[in-house]
DNA sequence: CAATATACGGAACGGTGTTCCGGTTTCCAA
DNA sequence: TTGGAAACCGGAACACCGTTCCGTATATTG
């Protein structure tokens, strides 16, 4: 994964460097697409962005779903190292809860189009899929299981179910001020509560 | 709108014979297109099965949203025509609303992509999303209102804002066994209430 | 500097929504 | 019944998109 490699044996012999150059260059290219037409941005663009041919996209990102990881991998990082900073830090699992699953939603309705995407089972999307369940699930677990084992919230809800319904939520807003997810969310993560 | 008119004038001259039967051999394959590859199935599937041309399609359908509503405006009615008398019926108004959402949700995730489509800020779908709201939202809101004046509720949420959250949690149920969007739904209804 | 692996660019392909127009069918009036 | 205008039909054609493929160019190595 890392450019870098200075492990004992040289598995990965360093790439061209016209093919960093490029890598970096679509990444760049990407990330601006991103933000001005959402991530459904046509594939061509970006290649013009990044002043490369389309062939070189695949090569680097041979998914759609890829690219999008790897833009956005370090605020995904971020957001799954904030659960148990927030577990600690918060008055009560169910806070802790609250306030993460809010900086997830913050994420998700400042990237035009990727909470859709993320929900969508176009096959170019899986990796995207299994990339954020991987890394959020374990994170949502153990904050459902503090505030379960703390009698705050009902037991029966599994983070996978939770997680996608927030991502739907998220599903086109911004482009609407007449409909607020995070107010959806936050009605939602209070209807978890125990009676 | 109707094929016999008896008004008064006739400002609906009657269509051609052909007309008539196509628009129906329309209506029933797509029906079944819809059922049996969802309502994104191509337009060609559609002229295939109905044995028509797709120039056909558009003719009758300008949109893919007109063609949606028409197949669907019955069930949509019924929907909408249930509200007034489930609080007729119900013990308290909420109860009244949480069984009126339990219909809508029936009838979103029996209708594989219908859901998505409904949020899609496509324009092709803005037929659709405009039907749904003024068919749906003033239902809504003699619930919410109802519930509001029962003091079961929070006054502060819009009609149009809850039907959209509902929407978009039944999007992809029905794909995955995981996803239980009936009881998110439930969850955020039950997040409406006083607390 | 030459040889070779590596990477590049963009044409080409298959699939989709949508438009357009020459030919056909229906229907009404004579 | 029949002629012809109006309405309608079919599918070719176009634009756009994701994705693949391969001849060419470039970086690296010895």
């Amino acid at each position: 994964m890392a450019d870098i490699d200075n492990g004992s044996a040289q598995p990965a012999p360093r790439k061209r460097a016209d093919a960093r150059r490029n890598e970096r260059a679509l990444l760049d290219a990407a990330t601006a697409a991103f933000v001005t037409s959402g991530v459904d941005v046509p594939v061509r663009d970006i290649a013009v962005r990044a002043g490369v041919g389309v062939g070189t996209i695949y090569r680097h990102f041979p998914s759609r779903a890829d690219l999008i990881v790897a833009v956005y991998r370090h605020q995904i990082e971020a957001c799954a190292d904030a659960g148990p900073a927030l577990l600690a830090d918060s008055d009560t699992p169910h806070a802790a809860l609250a306030r993460w699953i809010d900086l997830f939603v913050d994420f998700l309705v400042t990237k035009h189009g990727l909470a859709a995407a993320l929900q969508s089972d176009d096959a170019a999307f899986q990796t995207l899929h299994a990339y954020f369940l991987d890394r959020l699930v374990p994170v949502c677990d153990q904050l459902l299981d503090a505030a379960v084992a703390a009698g705050e919230i009902r037991p029966d809800m599994a983070a996978y179910g939770l997680l996608r319904g927030v991502g739907n939520l998220c599903i086109g807003a911004g482009n609407d001020p007449r409909y607020d997810a995070r107010r959806l969310v936050d009605l939602l993560v209070a209807g978890l509560r125990v009676r």
